[in-house]
DNA sequence: CTGAAAGCGCTAACAT
DNA sequence: ATGTTAGCGCTTTCAG
């Protein structure tokens, strides 16, 4: 920085020009009445001198840093790895680009918690992709009526945060319509970690579903497990060498779902013939698998989008509301993993 | 913000605890002799009162933002769907999370370019993930001297710019020498978008290596394309019913393999038997493709540490030999999509 | 229409 | 060991 070209100030232009900050200042922001004169020859020394402003001075002054931060659990490595965060990065991405706002990637952790980011006033706002639930630094943000939303719920019940998240009550029973209508009456559940809100709800759609058709929930058939192929291969197997093997398998992700259907290939079931499987978010990987994965979609990309224009608007005071919450649906795509119950 | 908790400043503390802003800096910053007494008074006040210095006004003064840009084409929105880049991107933001550097995303785009980020003065440095040859505003860095580095390439020979990049050459050539060895003598490539040094590069590995085994280089086996599967689709079916077919396919990257895959056998061609496949990257889509996919590994996540650990040595002055340019290895990762020439 | 002065919160000399 | 002063580059009253 210090070795680059001299920056250019205001003053320089003011200087050179013969007039005043404050006028350099009007033209620069066209704000208050400048002689088309006066206006017309300032710019020229602007143009011809490279200037810019010094976007850390204005913030300075305005108390604000255009800059939205993202918030991401440093353990959490595997969001930059699924295909289904990437997405909802790119909404937000995009979204704050068009208000010309900065996005600053914040990866927690001990020596810099994300409340500095605010405290600092280094971000206008927050984005929260993957947050533990009670994790202590959250009380803080809503005590201090900090702008901030999640991509996620963090809670089952009510609570004062902001978020968009998906229907996955929703998903989780077009899935078992879905199958209900192939004749499957026995389907298990591979969920996905149970301490994450979303699985529990896939859990809770899983059962309503069973129930309004009228099939006894059979705990057995639920497990919770890691968001990766092998946990889905390796407990699929497990599954299908139980003595009252299910007929379709229901999976809390698309990962799960497609290391499923490798291991039973692997061990000679036949998808669908045999069993049927079906995946959640719908990635772009589910169309490539073998047989392709029928999957209940999420739209990532649009909660991405809303969670940052929700935010901006939080920010500029369009909206106070608080807490807005808003659930997107899910639609089930179906695909070559299901087929009618072989028995 | 406005609307949030009041900013505690230095001079609120240096007002309560009776002594000068500069002592209350010193103890906030650890620098300077403080008697151990008022270091303790000024703490508690500090801790009481939840100060925390702010950073604009720090950078203002240091004429340092410990902000780091990465700058996207905006138009290559692949570049978040596509999980190479993605390993890039967390290469990176892991880097400077260690280093309690803040990552600025940026998407480039008309209103807004990415020169601004420096001469406002917002980032000490730029990484590139992805600027198409002749950019317009490149020059300019490198006259003004800012810290820069690209994870590509963006001339094929000499420039004064700094990058990592992966060693296309070798990558192909392995690729070659391994359906050589299978005995594979007519071997198509599905190159990639003509307008990428990195592409340029693959061909060039591909004509090297098949000019030193004695192969002639025929021209009609080379196609340009986009990273697509749609595009791998489409070009392997066109190779394989022209006159006289490959026995082999090389692809640019992963998402041309998988479509030429799923083309072929949809057609009715047995991958490898009839036809073998070689993709490139390395994905994870590769490992859970039918058949799992034969491929040259680029290690995506070194590459942004590299470029991310580069770039801030390169910022706080430890090496200033620009321009640093390294090349990282790659391996070709043998599974079922390759066996012995049909022919 | 234009300008002077104050100050955003902090750091860096240079005192004391 | 502690305080004073002068900015960083900009915006914002408030005056001309």
């Amino acid at each position: 920085m210090q070795d680059s070209k001299q920056m250019v100030t205001l003053k320089n232009i003011a200087d050179i020009a013969g007039v005043s900050i404050k006028t350099v200042s009007r033209v620069v922001n066209n704000d208050g009445e400048v002689s088309e004169d006066t206006r017309r020859r300032i710019q020229r020394i602007i143009d011809d001198l490279g200037y810019y402003p010094n976007t850390i001075a204005r913030n300075l002054v305005n108390g604000r840093s255009n800059t939205v931060g993202l918030v991401i659990q440093h353990s959490a490595n595997y969001i930059f790895s699924h295909p289904f965060f990437n997405e909802v990065m790119r909404g937000i991405a995009e979204t704050l680009s068009e208000h010309n706002i900065n996005l600053l990637i914040h990866l927690a952790n001990k020596d810099m918690p994300y409340s500095h980011l605010y405290y600092q006033r280094l971000v206008d706002g927050l984005i929260f992709m993957s947050i533990p639930v009670n994790d202590p630094n959250l009380p803080e943000l809503s005590e201090n009526n900090f702008p901030s939303i999640f991509t996620c719920r963090i809670a089952e019940e009510n609570n004062p945060t902001c978020w968009v998240d998906s229907d996955f009550i929703d998903g989780m029973e077009q899935a078992i319509d879905h199958l209900y209508s192939l004749n499957h009456r026995r389907m298990a559940l591979l969920a996905g970690p149970e301490n994450l809100i979303s699985v529990r709800l896939r859990v809770k759609g899983y059962k309503k579903a069973l129930t309004e058709k009228g099939i006894p929930v059979d705990e057995s058939l639920i497990y919770y497990m890691d968001f990766s192929s092998d946990a889905g291969r390796n407990l699929a197997l497990q599954l299908m060498k139980s003595p009252n093997p299910p007929t379709a398998i229901l999976c809390g992700d698309d990962m799960i779902a497609i290391g499923a259907v490798q291991g039973l290939s692997e061990a000679g079931w036949q998808v669908p013939q045999d069993v049927s499987v079906i995946g959640f978010d719908d990635i772009e990987l589910a169309r490539f698998s073998t047989p392709p994965l029928t999957s209940v979609r999420q739209d990532a990309f649009l909660k991405g989008q809303i969670a940052a224009k929700t935010l901006y608007r939080m920010i500029t005071k369009e909206i106070d509301e608080k807490p807005f919450q808003q659930i997107l649906p899910t639609r089930l795509i179906i695909r070559g993993s299901t087929a009618v119950s072989p028995r």
